[in-house]
DNA sequence: TCCCCATACCTAGAAAATCTAGGTGCATCG
DNA sequence: CGATGCACCTAGATTTTCTAGGTATGGGGA
């Protein structure tokens, strides 16, 4: 392997794909791991030491916000759901990641 | 601005981008940096500040060779060419991002 | 003439994100 | 009774990018 990280392209990725999860609803930390992961195929795994991390810099900026709860086994489970600022955040990313994917695309199109 | 990083999300495709401009022909890293951002549109800034250290990585590892020479306008230039090892890269990387990046957009896809 | 800008290179240090590799506790299944 | 899955947490290493400087040359405009 020539880098220690896995999944290099999922940097910077990683935040817009939890917004986008929990548009859907609220959802606890694991679950949002596993509904990433099967959307995705297994292109790509949501590592936990990334996962979490993750949603606390999401709610420390004000665009998630989370409560303890049960989950579908009855376990204890921190539920984040999405603010209005996460929203347009999301909205933002999504148009951001189109003009660069095209861009990524562009480039590396033959001609 | 949330945080310091202008491109984020070039984070793992700058050295992609580099191999795919090489597999073009040699030119010289000031080249190299114009021509994605030509390609790109304004979608993508090349900082020399990574387009540099990219270069030098990617030429430790092996899938880039360098030689000096004159540019278009005379002055004194680093040109790179990809090596066998550079273009099988490339070859992989641009599957992986094919990979990467239909996973992303059907994540942030409707439904 | 003088200064600015573009060309073309280089680099140290800060910042940010991911992954590795551990850890906790509990419940269920073989 | 041990392993596995669920569900959370975190320190430290690694990697990459960007900021913000620097060198040197040459041409164009005020």
């Amino acid at each position: 392997m020539t880098s220690r990280e896995k999944n290099k392209l999922l940097h910077g990725t990683l935040d817009t794909l939890i917004l986008r999860t929990l548009d859907e609803g609220a959802l606890h930390g694991y679950a949002v791991a596993r509904w990433i992961e099967a959307r995705a195929g297994d292109a790509i795994k949501v590592e936990e030491g990334s996962l979490y991390p993750a949603l606390y810099r999401l709610e420390k900026k004000g665009l998630l916000a989370s409560e303890w709860g049960l989950s579908e086994l009855d376990r204890r489970a921190k539920f984040y759901r999405l603010t209005e600022k996460g929203r347009d955040r999301l909205d933002a990313d999504r148009a951001e990641w189109e003009r660069f994917s095209a861009a990524v695309s562009s480039v590396l199109g033959e001609g």
